[in-house]
DNA sequence: ACATTAAGTGATT
DNA sequence: AATCACTTAATGT
């Protein structure tokens, strides 16, 4: 059994059924990528859809200055809900992908997610199922983007980075958050000293811990 | 020792 | 919450 089946299994196996399994590993290219890698550009053309075996991958958008903002996280099993319709309808790609771990993949040609649709049912809702789960991530985005004050927004993006990286440690900048959170550095630095205070965090140059999950 | 980058802070809008 | 201006601390050459 060669490994690529094995891994499909492994995140694939109880949602998809064994023959598409095998489909799956006939036409799919493993792929890796190292961390902080961008593997989808805005205005790329989609060419092939990637299932995530493991690593995570975070998904933003960008507006006309070139100001990014975060809308929610890949991790292992899923699929990203843009290709989809990308490779359903052939536009470019509205969002940028950059991995946010080292990063496994499977590379599916696109034509294939048409193809499978109507011969696999477990392919038709695995394809649904993951529709429905970015749809519910991008309105809790929006919902925090709202309706939650900065400081809010800040500890969950901590945590949620926390959560897909597996490391209650959180390597990044001060500056970084800025950017992916859109606002600037010297509100970040402010809110984060103040949720030090409040001991919800540990901030170290270069890193911060969190300390409540 | 010097330059660069990250982070902290008061004051202003 | 954003911006400016400035300080302090850590890190690289």
């Amino acid at each position: 059994m060669s490994e690529i089946t094995n891994k499909l299994n492994a995140n694939f196996g109880y949602l998809l059924e064994d023959e598409l399994i095998t489909e799956i590993q006939k036409v799919g290219v493993l792929k890796s990528f190292k961390k902080n890698q961008t593997i989808i550009e805005i205005d790329d053309y989609i060419k092939s859809m990637p299932l995530l075996l493991n690593g995570a991958i975070k998904i933003l958008r960008e507006d006309q200055k070139g100001d990014e903002l975060v809308l929610y996280y890949l991790e292992k099993g899923d699929t990203c809900a843009m290709t989809l319709s990308c490779c359903l309808g052939q536009t470019k790609s509205k969002i940028r992908a950059i991995t946010e771990t080292d990063v496994e993949l499977i590379m599916v040609p696109k034509e294939k997610m048409g193809a499978w649709l109507g011969v696999y049912k477990s392919w038709q809702s695995f394809i649904l199922q993951s529709y429905h789960n970015r749809m519910d991530e991008l309105l809790e985005a929006v919902d925090t983007i709202a309706f939650l004050k900065m400081d809010e927004r800040l500890f969950r993006y901590l945590k949620d980075k926390a959560m897909v990286t597996h490391n209650d440690v959180v390597f990044t900048t001060h500056q970084e958050i800025s950017q992916d959170l859109h606002t600037s550095r010297v509100v970040i630095s402010r809110l984060l000293k103040k949720l030090e205070n409040e001991q919800k965090i540990q901030l170290f140059r270069n890193s911060i811990k969190v300390l409540e999950l």
